[in-house]
RNA sequence: CGGGGAGUGGCGCAGUGGUAGCGCACCUGCUUUGGGAGCAGGAGGUCGGGGGUUCAAAUCCCCCCUCCCCGACCA
């Protein structure tokens, strides 16, 4: 008799198939108060995967952590126009503390360009003290009108990293560097995401900023996420704060900053991308368990030789956990660590055992081999580098394949229908971006024509990546 | 804020005036275990809140609150 679905099947309802996954993984529940979000063990454990290999690559950009306050008095926000403008709607604001209304009140932060502003200033005195690179990790707020585990909280966990530069091609050049060389690599390389870099139109551009650099993936039913963004912030910021130094003839100058940030988004992105009707498949680099040895019965040595395998395993530096709750039977905790989506499955039973063998199964294709047990130890690395690479494979050839090359605003709206359409930007420029709008696509990204970066919307032969986003 | 829908054990739902139920999950025991185990026995709910009608309200009436989905906003 057929059993029903664990998961509400993709193509039946993906948001819906997206929202079990998170629930049935053990990654989040949502909060007592409205978008608010627990992340529970298992899906924090996959974020503090994400900020290690992430903070690792900012560090060497050069950037240092800092800690900055929660609490940003709310004038400041009002300093930079266009920044007060776009954030004042999601604002969370203290009126009240201590038993007595604020004299000013304080907002909790949307994002910390005014406050690390505030002191950047007071910390940069001469050409000497720059570039001057900072980062944080830390949570802020935003009174989003629709939430969405992971994708789109009411308060959520990121980075932000907050650089000042002596010229506007440095600050500029850093913004590339962050979107190359910190986020694209590690979506590429441990998260196993085909990103896309560009450059966001006018319409789509940080509040504050005179330029964004984003990264785009596509999701499992071909809808954009913005998985990082990267601004260059050119003087704004710097004029608002005072951020000055003197320059080597002793003349007064004003900085140029850059603000840049991933978030606990990726966790969802994550999802999105990798995940199948059988739950989340997690790439081996990120994995926080990257290999399960479940002991099918406790019978013929079966749970000495998992014991070993589990000792081996975590010498040859594998994150790896041992499943020895034989009281559960075998085909339940099979689809739990299927549900979870740990890369490499080593069944150990007494059938196979007999024979000196172990069972090696794949969780992204489900592929099953046997292995000696006396040769695991040396496969499982091959094995999960085998893995990781070919989820990117898999993940780069359905994004190709789900994107199509079109030359009107018409066969684009069309072709967002099901993936990423790809577009001349002289056919949307100008009213373009309002029509496709009217049908919910948007422009993700500005690209020219060899995949690299523009530095303005204004070069020719540009190429537009529109699509439904979340 | 506009348009839809829903609030009943942890989750998913049934229940249109007469003692609050089902499936899954949970606890105990036994038998099981190579793809979501079976049987037996248990625990768990002031039916979103307030007011009203009635001998009697999860059910009818009034008011309020909340949540979810689609859109606008957005990492």
């Amino acid at each position: 008799m057929a059993k029903p679905p664990i998961l509400t099947p993709q193509a039946e309802d993906f948001p819906r198939w997206y929202q079990d996954v998170v629930a049935k993984a053990e990654l989040a529940d949502n909060g007592p108060a409205r978008g608010t979000m627990i992340i529970r063990p298992y899906g924090y454990s996959l974020w503090e995967r994400m900020q290690a290999e992430v903070d690792a690559r900012i560090k060497l950009a050069g950037a240092e952590n800092a800690y900055f306050p929660l609490f940003i008095p709310q004038s400041y926000l009002a300093r930079e126009a266009d920044h007060v403008e776009g954030f004042s709607p999601e604002l969370a604001v203290v009126t009240h503390a201590g038993g007595k209304e604020l004299e000013e009140p304080l907002v909790v932060r949307p994002t910390s360009e005014t406050v690390i502003g505030e002191y950047m200033g007071k910390w940069v005195q001469s050409y000497r003290d720059l570039p001057l690179l900072l980062n944080q990790w830390a949570n802020v707020v935003r009174w989003e009108l629709r939430p969405r585990l992971f994708l789109r909280t009411t308060e959520f966990l990121w980075q932000e990293g907050h650089t000042a530069h002596a010229t506007a091609e440095e600050g500029a050049a850093y913004t590339e560097r962050i979107l190359r060389d910190v986020y694209t690599d590690f979506m590429v390389e441990v998260l196993a995401i085909p990103v896309l870099g560009g450059r966001k139109t006018a319409a789509e551009r940080f509040p504050g900023a005179r330029n964004t650099l984003t990264v785009e993936a596509m999701t499992g039913d071909g809808k954009a996420l913005q998985m990082g963004t990267s601004h260059d912030l050119g003087q704004n910021f710097a004029t608002a704060f005072d951020i000055t130094y003197l320059d080597d003839q002793g003349a007064s100058q004003l900085c140029w900053t850059t603000s840049w940030g991933v978030t606990t988004r990726m966790v969802g992105g994550l999802v999105m991308v990798h995940g199948d009707d059988a739950g989340l498949v997690v790439p081996p680099r990120l994995a926080s368990i990257q290999v399960v040895v479940l002991v099918v019965r406790d019978e013929g040595g079966a749970g000495d030789a998992a014991d070993h395998l589990v000792a081996e395993l975590q010498g040859a530096g594998v994150r790896v956990r041992l499943d020895g709750a034989v009281a559960t039977s075998f085909g339940r905790r099979a689809t739990d660590w299927e549900l979870k989506g740990v890369p490499v499955r080593v069944e150990v039973g007494p059938r196979d055992l007999a024979e000196g063998n172990v069972t090696l199964v794949r969780r992204d294709t489900g592929e099953k081999v046997q292995a000696t047990v006396g040769e695991v130890a040396a496969r499982i690395p091959v094995l999960l580098e085998e893995v990781q690479a070919s989820m990117l494979a898999a993940a780069t050839a359905s994004r190709d394949a789900r994107t199509a090359q079109v030359t009107s605003i018409e066969d684009a709206v069309e072709a967002a229908r099901t993936g990423f359409a790809k577009v001349p930007w002289e056919v949307v420029k100008g009213d373009g971006e309002q029509r496709l709008a009217q049908e919910s696509v948007t422009v993700r990204c500005l690209q020219r024509p060899d995949g690299s970066l523009p530095h303005s919307e204004d070069e020719p032969d540009l190429v537009a990546y529109v699509a439904r986003s979340y």
